[in-house]
DNA sequence: TTATTGACTTAGACCCTGTCCATCGTAGGA
DNA sequence: TCCTACGATGGACAGGGTCTAAGTCAATAA
């Protein structure tokens, strides 16, 4: 455990966190102004290993990290401006896929992204 | 519609068909050898405008192209070697999707992604 | 104490995906 | 025949991410 990692860990913690790359590196270099860019993707990268945050990528653009891996719920996406929410929906959504449509894999998670308008944007 | 439209539209055609742009590129220079990239993401964009194919983003790296659109689908994935297939979940998974969760949203799509091996790769 | 080792960080080069733009070709209309 | 306009082309460019060589530092061995 590094002060690199540390800052990179702490700028990572809170609900309905989801930032990217970059802008975990914009503020970790608040703290710790001459931390580099590898330093924060081998970290991250680590902490994906770890299960400790997970990876999600809504808009096939930068990748973002999700600080509340412990808890399992799926993505609830603004359309127009982004925005992401954390949601819990009922059920199982594995139960959805019946065997015949399954292909012979072994199933064994379903991502959901729900998609629509925020508040603001509607 | 020009020879080099018509070669795109035919590269992304048949079932569980998820190319990237470029495998695209690849396939449609096999025909037209002088087609530029430029000009197959042009198109492809059109065809997403059109509806006629939808994008896909499964792994955070290419956007896929997938003509399957007139049919309403799910994708399964390998999480080994990243072996897409068209699926069809029972049920609306909007429906799992309570009020409470919705954080005022108006919510028009859920997007599923499975993830799972493959029989090849298990 | 000094030397060695190995893990971590850094900066920058590099790659992949995708977009933009200036230019070119060509088909159809005046 | 000459214009015009749309589509195609190639190359530059930008964003996101990975890789590598070199540097730093702390802990251990001699």
């Amino acid at each position: 455990m590094t002060s690199q990692r540390r800052v990179v860990a702490e700028v990572l913690d809170g609900d309905h966190v989801h930032l990217t790359a970059d802008e975990v590196h914009a503020r970790a270099a608040e703290r710790l102004p001459e931390i580099s860019r590898a330093t924060v993707y081998n970290t991250l990268g680590e902490l994906v290993t770890l299960r400790e945050v997970t990876e999600v990528s809504t808009d096939g653009r930068a990748k973002r990290y999700d600080p509340n891996a412990h808890h399992p719920h799926q993505h609830l996406v603004c359309s127009s401006c982004g925005t992401i929410r954390d949601v819990h929906p009922t059920g199982d959504p594995l139960a959805a896929l019946p065997t015949e449509e399954r292909f012979g894999f072994t199933v064994s998670e379903a991502e959901v992204t729900y998609r629509g308008l925020c508040p603001t944007c509607a």
